[in-house]
DNA sequence: GACCAGGCACATC
DNA sequence: GATGTGCATGGT
């Protein structure tokens, strides 16, 4: 007996309400904050991306202009840096050689062809291009992260080894697409983990806890 | 001071 | 194919 994916948004969004993820940025924007968010809290990758910003690096061609230490310095905030200036590189080599430096242009490509592109690139994951497609591209494709496989493990709603493609599968074979909603549901896993998923269990409060049949706990196995 | 964070690539067995 | 390791800053 496990919970519904249904159950598992209303609950979430009931409790926390919409959490208006990447509202209000450019899309260049997001594209470099899903690669700094890289197993990296986000006010980190705040305090990045506003020194791209005071330094006026928000474009394509300009960050890729930019001599590679020079931006490994800027976004050291954000953490491996240095490996996140060349992966940074790499996705721009793709935007510009690819797509003449048009984020427009880029986007105009269909969604399974994109996301191949996206992966090509060292450094760009599925978790990365998933970002990428939804929240900068608008394109219905589920963001799986850490909180998202944990947070359904733990609720027996898969299984604790389940694959990226297998979790992402679960939501996209249930959910129709639809971008809004993705976005939100993505935002909200992510908004129950940091409260209640970490690494060490800290359910206490949790809202998902009472969906659990018989308001069993859940299984914080890691 | 230890532990953790919105991953990913690469080495080794 | 599975498992382990490097990458690094800043908050709790």
């Amino acid at each position: 007996m496990t919970i519904r994916i249904d159950q598992l948004y209303a609950r979430l969004f009931d409790h926390f309400g919409p959490q208006h993820w990447w509202p209000g940025q450019s899309p260049f924007e997001v594209i470099v904050g899903a690669v700094l968010t890289q197993n990296t809290s986000w006010i980190n990758v705040r305090r990045a991306i506003d020194r791209l910003r005071e330094a006026d690096l928000l474009d394509p061609q300009a960050m890729y202009d930019l001599d590679l230490d020079e931006l490994a310095e800027l976004i050291r905030p954000a953490g491996y840096y240095r490996l996140k200036a060349r992966r940074l590189n790499n996705l721009l080599a793709l935007v510009i050689e690819q797509y003449g430096g048009s984020l427009e242009r880029m986007f105009s490509v269909d969604m399974p062809s994109l996301r191949e592109a996206l992966l090509s690139v060292n450094g760009v994951g599925p978790q990365t291009a998933d970002s990428i497609l939804l929240y900068a591209a608008e394109m219905p494709s589920f963001v799986v992260d850490t909180y998202t496989h944990r947070i359904l493990a733990r609720h027996g709603m898969i299984g604790f080894d389940a694959d990226y493609h297998q979790i992402k599968s679960f939501f996209e074979d249930t959910i129709e697409p639809d971008v809004a909603r993705y976005n939100e549901f993505h935002a909200l896993l992510v908004r129950v983990g940091h409260a209640h998923c970490r690494r060490k269990p800290k359910c206490d409060g949790c809202p998902l806890e009472a969906l659990l049949p018989g308001g069993e706990p859940c299984t914080p196995d890691f």
